[in-house]
DNA sequence: TGTACATCAGTGAACGCGCGTTCACTGATGTAC
DNA sequence: TGTACATCAGTGAACGCGCGTTCACTGATGTAC
């Protein structure tokens, strides 16, 4: 072999972290695959060594950007409860929701949607393109799933999409706002409301 | 003049209703000009007699499909209190909400979005082409009001936008998610958690 | 009423461009001997 | 150790296509006389 033998599993492994990056923050037909295989140090002809066609890319991608957000959501929740042992009057199980809803609804996810959670940025599309994924089925399924482990809502077991459906309806009025004030107003709105209420200590 | 005096507002006016449907359905991105003006027995060299560009009709676009939203809303609040009025055990205002969110989460809204709120199909689009419009905040703050007024929310004033952002959040992802079945409950959960709890009569 | 003219909504060919995809080729490397 | 060969990730030109936009033109109509 020409080059080491996990070169191209790490081409693979390029293409896919740059296009999840670029889906979310241009959309899908809002990403060339000439533009981005050049910003990688590469020529488009290649690409068709690594993905059957664009919709794989896209699959690929999509599936790269759910693990990642499933990965930090994840983190969040195994870090806080240390810090929630801090303030045993907080039930349980309620600190770790705290950190990532403020997270997912913070200014930062806001500005930087190719760094975050491909819900808000491409599930209009997939759903436009007639292309309903079964990536977003897991996804949602998982991140309703910790998010109703953490006993936010009152709900019978099905009160975590009623959340994550708040949390990504507010990234996308949030940015598609005109107003800084308003969008800021959004996103503080939303985290109040899924929050806890606080409690006397 | 060649046509009746108002034959040009009238083409504009077609072309705006059409394109209002495809960009709903399709995106942006995914409606092109050339097939809009063929589906009103056009030719697409005469767009230009009535927009600037692709871009000012997306704005023209986005305001009429914003206002019949909101003219549908407004019918359906004032439509409901009638019905209240049989049901008296429930308080004055609640009823025109019910009506207005069982109507938006439902699935003929879920799969015509030709016909629905331009949020969860575009919101994310004109936050992805760096183009957040005012149309949007205006919308956004008639709808949030809407919401508030009808007293659904227990927090201060800001509570309407939450159940909006659930509202938007809900439909987007019903649509994204490959399973039927999974698509009906997001809608269903998200329904049941900003109706006002059942009373008893 | 009848004719000549001005208007202008709509026509349709053409433009340059970027798209996704194909394909014959290159050339650096690992392997075989 | 040194040479010949096979591999295959990546190259770069080319394809057909649809896009948004431009523009010289058409021809049905309202208006003026």
């Amino acid at each position: 072999m020409r080059y080491s033998s996990n070169h191209k599993a790490e081409t693979r492994q390029r293409i896919i972290g740059e296009a999840a990056r670029r889906f979310r923050k241009h959309g899908i037909e809002g990403t060339g695959l000439v533009p981005l295989m050049k910003a990688l140090g590469l020529t488009h002809g290649g690409f068709y060594a690594h993905f059957e066609s664009k919709d794989a890319l896209v699959q690929a991608s999509l599936e790269a950007a759910a693990e990642q957000t499933l990965e930090r959501w994840q983190a969040s929740t195994a870090a806080a409860p240390a810090d929630a042992m801090l303030t045993p009057a907080t039930p349980a199980g309620d600190e770790p929701v705290r950190a990532v809803i403020d997270d997912y609804l913070s200014a930062r996810h806001r500005d930087e949607p190719g760094e975050g959670c491909p819900l808000p940025t491409l599930a209009a599309e997939l759903g436009v393109r007639g292309q309903p994924s079964a990536t977003a089925d897991a996804m949602i399924e998982q991140m309703t799933a910790l998010l109703a482990d953490c006993h936010l809502e009152a709900g019978p077991g099905d009160g975590g999409i009623v959340a994550l459906a708040a949390m990504v309806g507010a990234l996308t009025l949030a940015r598609a706002v005109s107003d800084r004030a308003a969008s800021d107003g959004i996103l503080a709105a939303v985290r109040a409301a899924l929050q806890p209420a606080p409690r006397e200590a």
